[in-house]
DNA sequence: ACGGCTTTCACG
DNA sequence: TCGTGAAAG
């Protein structure tokens, strides 16, 4: 449910860019005999010719529409160009279109604040610019001003009335909506149309309170709406009514999360072990190498695998019941990602039967890699700890400049022992000579950064989000705090008595150590890579063990 | 046999 | 924190 928040003093000046059919745009582009013609791009066709997911304009005439059938689009408009989506690993392929959407990001980017809101849409802040321009040019005439607005729709607001306009006049227009004129397009506009209201809330909104437009919230008040919808929702609704939002432009240019997935409708339903993990494992191929080229192009590194499924049983066509989505820290590596995805499912499943012996089908299988963050840039990334394989040529030294894309090095980052006959195992190596502690980089407090490397020398810390040294880093830390101190009292105590966080420095989390590798570790150094693995203070009843198999609990016999 | 595939956000 | 559900395109 959407909730408010605190508005920005100054007014701003908010542009919303969405692009108008641009699957069929993209293709257009790679190909352009389809320009001006009727055009839809099709995933998958197979059954019933696939299914719309973009149309030109010039097949709307002919009453296509998304969400049609190509064979029906083919019905209405016998002349369509039906483009299909790539297909790579039996599933829809759609990084052609991310690409094409990041290089419109790139170009905005360059004209304010800009926040990448879907493959194809994008929020700018243009309240800088706007003030520059009236700053170089300022109108000399009220006339000045009007022959300006005439080029494009007026109609005029601020922020999240942006992407409302965005779409009355397409394709290819703007329109603008002063904020003199918020209060006449909210009265007459149908409770629906508002953004967040599409669902079910803005039905509970029609057929609950008979509101028909945003303008007949206006009669209710505030107290009275939290009273419907809670405190957060009813004070949303209160001020959108009266078109205020607090929602600000990000400054985010990349997506917050990767996820890939499939659906099996009907007899394709998966009904085994088997083929569940064949499918999860080319799943997990496209979400290994999108995290990676993540990693390689952005330096940034997702912590979190999730598994979502959708599951039916036999025999019980309508059970309520849905399959768990599980999640487990994301290890880097193909391999790793595919065996951990294959655990998280067999989980689920346990979980979702619930001690019955009955048959199951998979209808839908996805896979999401999440909490991403960036590596600081211009640091040795970070170090490599334990094992380095006894026969190989690998580096003792890390070249922590380059990201290991060879799946069998499992993760992008190690550390190194700073004395290798410390770590090295007496266990025997495996058949192929290698084997490494998984280990991804964390988040944490300058603070504690701190303390960990003066304890263990051989573990590094490489410095803060904005390349600064672990020094400078505590440095700025504490001029936040003593500035923060005099707003302190104000503040809720989430944290209280915990250890001031910090600015973000750098230190590595040891999130899945072979278990024959933590024994052979010097008792201190064991002790240390425990706390790393969860925050030490954090007495919740439901700790999760310090090994990635603790996160995938025993199947039933 | 369902639109399919993503992505983000809030709640408990 | 994890897991669920809503909402969007």
């Amino acid at each position: 449910m959407p909730v408010a928040r605190p508005e920005p003093q100054e007014p701003r000046v908010i542009a919303h860019v969405d692009m108008d059919c641009f699957y069929v745009q993209v293709e257009q582009r790679r190909n352009p005999a389809l320009r001006g013609q009727p055009t839809a791009v099709v995933q998958y066709n197979d059954w019933k010719g696939g299914g719309l997911i973009a149309v030109s304009y010039e097949a709307r005439g002919f009453g296509v529409k998304r969400s049609m059938r190509g064979d029906e689009a083919k019905r209405v408009c016998p002349g369509i160009n039906l483009v299909q989506v790539p297909v790579a690993r039996g599933k829809a392929d759609l990084n052609l279109y991310r690409s094409a959407g990041s290089e419109v990001v790139a170009i905005l980017a360059s004209k304010g604040k800009c926040e990448r809101a879907s493959i194809d849409e994008v929020y700018l802040d243009l309240t800088d610019a706007a003030k520059e321009m009236l700053l170089q040019a300022p109108p000399d005439s009220p006339e000045e001003i009007s022959i300006e607005a005439a080029k494009s729709n007026i109609l005029g607001l601020p922020s999240m009335l942006a992407k409302l306009v965005s779409g009355m006049h397409k394709p290819a227009q703007q329109t603008v909506v002063p904020s003199s004129s918020v209060q006449d397009f909210l009265a007459s506009l149908p409770v629906k149309k508002m953004k967040q209201l599409g669902g079910k809330l803005g039905s509970s909104l029609q057929d609950d309170l008979g509101f028909e437009t945003i303008g007949d919230l206006l009669s209710f008040t505030e107290e009275k709406l939290q009273e419907e919808y809670g405190v957060n929702t009813g004070t949303w609704l209160w001020k959108i009514a009266r078109g205020i939002s607090g929602e600000e432009v990000e400054d985010r240019l990349l997506s917050m999360s990767h996820g890939c997935g499939k659906t099996f409708p009907g007899p394709k339903a998966l009904k085994n072990s088997a083929s569940v993990k064949g499918w999860l494992d080319q799943l997990c191929e496209e979400l290994s190498e999108r995290i990676q080229s993540d990693l390689n192009q952005n330096k940034r590194i997702a912590q979190t695998l999730t598994l979502h499924a959708r599951a039916s049983k036999e025999n019980e066509r309508d059970s309520m019941k849905k399959f768990p989505s599980k999640s487990c820290p994301l290890r880097y590596g193909t391999g790793k990602i595919q065996e951990d995805a294959m655990k998280l499912f067999e989980s689920g499943l346990h979980d979702f039967l619930e001690y019955q012996n009955t048959g199951w089908s998979i209808t839908s299988l996805s896979v999401t890699a999440s909490k991403i963050f960036d590596i600081p840039s211009g640091t040795s990334s970070i170090l490599r700890y334990v094992k380095r394989p006894s026969s190989a040529s690998s580096p003792a030294i890390p070249d922590s400049s380059s990201v290991p894309e060879d799946p069998s090095l499992d993760n992008n980052v190690y550390v190194t022992p700073s004395n290798e006959e410390q770590c090295e195992p007496s266990t025997s190596e495996k058949e192929d000579g290698k084997k490494y502690s998984a280990i991804s980089a964390k988040q944490c407090s300058a603070n504690e950064a701190k303390r960990i490397s003066k304890k263990f020398p051989e573990v590094k810390v490489v410095g803060d989000k904005y390349g600064r040294s672990l020094e400078s880093s505590l440095e700025a830390s504490r001029a936040e705090e003593h500035n923060a101190s005099a707003q302190i009292a104000d503040r809720s105590s989430t944290n209280c008595g915990a250890e001031p966080l910090g600015s973000n420095a750098w230190m590595f989390n040891v999130e899945d150590i072979d278990p024959a590798v933590v024994e052979e570790l010097p008792p201190e150094i064991r002790r240390e890579i425990q706390g790393w693995i969860r925050p030490p203070k954090q007495p919740n009843t439901k700790r999760r063990g310090s090994t990635i198999s603790s996160y995938f609990p025993p199947a039933r016999s």
